[in-house]
DNA sequence: TTGTAGGCGTTATCAT
DNA sequence: ATGATAACGCCTACAA
């Protein structure tokens, strides 16, 4: 069952074989009778262009690798999402890989990339050394998302995770709360790192001390907002709110709660970070520093084509506002009880 | 920037390019001497093989197309997951397309991997005709995921839904639920009919009256979970117990219900179908039909690579259990008020 | 065991 | 305007 080629076309049509590929990508003039002979035989053959020979011969595959760290994270989703809008129509293919947060993986991944001859890179999160991204980036057009590279500020597509983390936790000092919890992501993320520094700012800010109890070291996921609560509870911490650095694991925090018979917002107020759609279905309706992860994603894939068009062009840097969604999962705290 | 081929390494290491060529995929014998000559030149040029290239003369494009209709929402994310797992290591890469539940952007999806020559075909869900279903499984290992094709028994994969909102809608039952509402899935859709159909012959069971008032015909999104509790809200449906055709709209049912003061389980049961993994964390953790997404995503995926080493060899239709996971969203009815 | 040569499907450069 | 023909990177008879 060998697919029909432009030798079949040509064949049908009785012309050569340059004139079909010349009518088919339009390349230069052909003759009228034969332009719709050619036409109708393919139509009729049912013909398909072979993209991998045409990339053979043209230089590039009309591909765009992706590197994700995990395919089923809705916080990779959203971004996934916007990234194939951001090609739709442009006859390039994003490829999806998947790097599990692990840097042999990420580097196998890449090379699976590498000799499927993708045209351009796009990079989520990962752990990929710097130096690494900058030999890719002279090697590809590339987009780094959620990461800052120094020399690749061009290609990074980042938020200001220090002032995310500020504007949630100033926010919650603003309604009155005094002892505020931080669930962290992993410390090894620079992420991470800038969101705890964030709620730090703003609790100097406020006057408030920093009380390294109240900071709990999270994974991202959900569980580890519920083990927060529980180390939490089970030492007696006084708070009466939690800022957690993701969405995913103020949902943790918010069923280890639940689960202790502690309401929120009632006894404890929650804010997280990403602001995934799902925290506007969740109960309470989650407030939480809003990442435009899909607008990230459609950037990403602009930029890389872009940089296939126009590669000299030089691109600055976009403007990736941070607000807050507030949501019914914060209120005003309670006066002190002691 | 040139990337190096197995002529470089050929003229690297002094023999002819088959030399290489035979050294690199073990095809045949080559002298111990030679052998390591080439193997030194190939790793020390940093030489990739071009994907593309060798799929062009083996007709094999080792790329597997996956058709899935939203790349964001979670439930095809767990299938995707599964599928992601189910080629580790086969050498195959998945790439994912979007149809959108829209029969043009399914057919725009299916050329474009036609283009790409993918050697196997996954399709979850969709509107694509049966007719169409069989041409391209006459084409191409095919693996459908969710869906029954007359025909095409050993090539589907699906759960039996009739049966899983019988499970659930039996369980309200046996808690002293007599009126209990039903948010169904798109009517065009056969999962949706399924479960809606199951739902009826649990009350036929039990010998309860069927109440098309309790009958909402929903779309599989969350916002339809919030008009549902709006609509018998709005009209004073007296139900004590909603199922709702997927966990999506249970989250919104959840929220329309909480909007309204309404608190589950304590004054309405809910059950939803799908068992999403965000559903053990939401409030208060779903009960839920559990259908086996990511097991399905990987049976999908071993199945195309049997197809492909064995093209003959027949398949039995998989045994995929439902079970209902039971979590606190559902209590014993009290008992009625009038 | 090794090299030469032909071909996979397509585009592009030549003459014509 | 059109048709040979040479690549593109790789594999695999076929010869040697």
């Amino acid at each position: 069952m060998r697919s029909v080629t432009i030798k079949d076309i040509a064949r049908a049509a009785d012309v050569s074989i340059s004139t079909v590929s010349r009518t088919l990508n339009g390349s230069s003039a052909v003759a009228e009778a034969k332009r719709a002979r050619v036409l109708a035989a393919a139509a009729q053959l049912g013909y398909e262009p072979n993209v991998a020979a045409q990339g053979l011969v043209r230089g590039r595959s009309m591909t765009i690798g992706v590197l994700t760290q995990d395919i089923a994270s809705p916080f990779y989703n959203e971004v996934a999402r916007g990234i194939d809008v951001g090609f739709a129509g442009s006859g390039y293919q994003p490829i999806f890989v998947n790097g599990h947060w692990q840097i042999q993986d990420e580097s196998a991944a890449i090379t699976a990339l590498t000799r499927r001859q993708v045209d351009g890179l796009i990079i989520l999160g990962g752990r990929l050394g710097d130096g690494q991204l900058r030999d890719l980036h002279a090697r590809f057009p590339l987009v780094l998302v959620g990461r800052r590279v120094a020399g690749l500020e061009a290609a990074c597509l980042s938020v200001d995770n220090v002032q995310g983390a500020f504007l949630a936790t100033s926010h919650l000092i603003q309604l009155g709360h005094r002892r505020i919890g931080h669930i962290t992501g992993v410390s090894s993320q620079r992420d991470a790192v800038d969101r705890l520094e964030g709620y730090r700012l703003a609790l100097a800010e406020a006057g408030l001390d920093f009380d390294s109890r109240l900071v709990f070291e999270g994974d991202f996921n959900e569980s580890a907002g519920i083990q927060a609560v529980e180390h939490w509870l089970g030492q007696g911490a006084a708070l009466s709110a939690i800022f957690a650095a993701n969405d995913q694991m103020a949902y943790g925090a918010r069923l280890g709660l639940y689960r202790r018979g502690i309401r929120v917002p009632d006894d404890i107020s929650l804010i997280g970070f990403d602001d995934l759609p799902a925290s506007q279905f969740t109960l309470p309706p989650l407030t939480s520093v809003h990442q435009p992860l899909f607008e990230m994603g459609e950037q990403a894939a602009r930029r890389v084509l872009r940089r296939l068009q126009a590669p000299d062009l030089p691109l600055e840097p976009p403007e990736l506002p941070l607000t807050l969604s507030v949501r019914e999962s914060v209120r005003y705290a309670r006066p002190m009880s002691h």
